[in-house]
DNA sequence: TTGCCTGGGTGATTACAGTCACACCACTCG
DNA sequence: CGAGTGGTGTGACTGTAATCACCCAGGCAA
């Protein structure tokens, strides 16, 4: 069912031999999700570390009274659910899927002896941790923004990525975040995200390209916003 | 100037050798931080992981428009600027000291390569930063509270230890964050706080001894606001 | 003693984001 | 085909937290 060479088009577990590969391949499976499927179930022990194949995964956490909190997204090629890995503890947040996703399940103790045996994944694995607490620090200076339009630009700019910051490529977000999935990442409410947007697009800022892509006009205006250096 | 028996007394260096920690111990410097001193500078690659020893410390970052944005406390026994060892990068948020504080500046290179060559400690230091994610991740959902004052009386709950919680002991939380300092942790106005502060010690809840003391009075009433279960 | 600073307490005012209530459009799936 | 659904667009209304302005008490230094 998982071949070693579908493992080895992870980044992370390339330079595993193959022998470790196929070994590993046996003990994992193909597991496919519908939109808006649980991926990863918080508070409880995963056995697994989940590797996203095809699709795009969400870090999701609920308030107390049942509020939804976006944390972050999973893209193909990365994995999320790893943190037991570490502390052997609970899955701290729920991943669930945005879009129809394929990924493939490599069972936690596997994982961690490998990573225990082979002091370069480990080294990899911590500097993804280290990562996830960066881009968490960022998301959460981010919630810190008093200025709302100035918070969604933040995290639009925060979407691009650094060589369409660079205007090396003309900027585009494929498959934009829904203005929902905005909204509970920043704590807004899904009305303001649009009016945010309405006005976004009003001074052609940004400019929809179908329903699966955002065209960003004006990368520098965005910019400027985001920094607060120019109002809405 | 730093002894090994002073770096034995960190839980995370206890297992380590004493050969190990004397040749750490030479390298390591003892610095001493004022209220309100800088402790670690953020955006740039700090040379060392430091070690608190007396005193308080807080993580914090700023906005982009010169918010301040509180992020964590470091308690004595516990280090900070520790993200470097795993990823080489620079250090994410800036470390202040809240009240006068005794520290210990341990060369990041150093620790690096005990690090990799102990499995055990690189264990420890990758169960940490596991800790300090799901800790980041409890505080973001704390964000997402719509509800100001449960916001504040959650993140008072947090602050409780697990014994405190379950009733062992009297429940108190010693040299309790000023106002302010909890109103830049939850991303409100110290206004605010001081007013729900108010509500709470009006209906006993908590109280107020001396400078340097907060009681809690009815810690079940406490939970209770916090889960939202109970209205202020 | 007199400042001076920090932390806490309080009222009046106001801006502004949440909420609710709809309408609209593009889908897809029986 | 129509029904249903998910994403978006918009107005009216309202609650509420930020802001500003001020006061007070305690600690500390000159």
């Amino acid at each position: 069912m998982v071949t070693p060479e579908l493992l080895s088009t992870f980044p992370i577990l390339k330079p595993l031999p193959h022998e470790t590969l196929s070994q590993l391949a046996s003990l994992s499976s193909l597991r496919k999700f519908a939109r808006r499927g649980i991926v990863l179930n918080a508070g409880i022990h995963e056995d697994a570390v989940c590797f996203l194949f095809e699709g795009r995964l969400q870090g999701v956490d609920f308030t107390i009274d049942g509020r939804e909190v976006g944390l972050y997204f999973v893209e193909p090629g990365d994995f999320c659910g790893e943190l037991g890995l570490f502390d052997h503890g609970t899955q701290p947040e729920y991943v669930i899927a945005l879009t129809a996703a394929v990924t493939v399940f490599i069972p936690m103790d596997s994982l961690r002896d490998i990573m225990l045996k082979q002091p370069n994944i480990f080294k990899v694995l911590g500097e993804r941790l280290a990562a996830r607490l960066r881009q968490m620090t960022r998301q959460r200076s981010l919630l810190g923004l008093p200025n709302i339009s100035q918070r969604v630009c933040c995290q639009l700019w925060m979407l691009l990525s650094a060589k369409e910051k660079n205007g090396q490529v003309p900027s585009m977000i494929n498959n934009p975040p829904t203005h929902m999935e905005i909204a509970i990442m920043l704590s807004l409410s899904r009305e303001t995200v649009t009016r945010v947007f309405q006005t976004l697009q009003a001074k052609q800022i940004v400019k929809r390209d179908g329903p699966a892509c955002l065209l960003i006009n004006d990368p520098d205006t965005l910019q400027a916003l985001a920094e607060g250096k120019q109002e809405l």
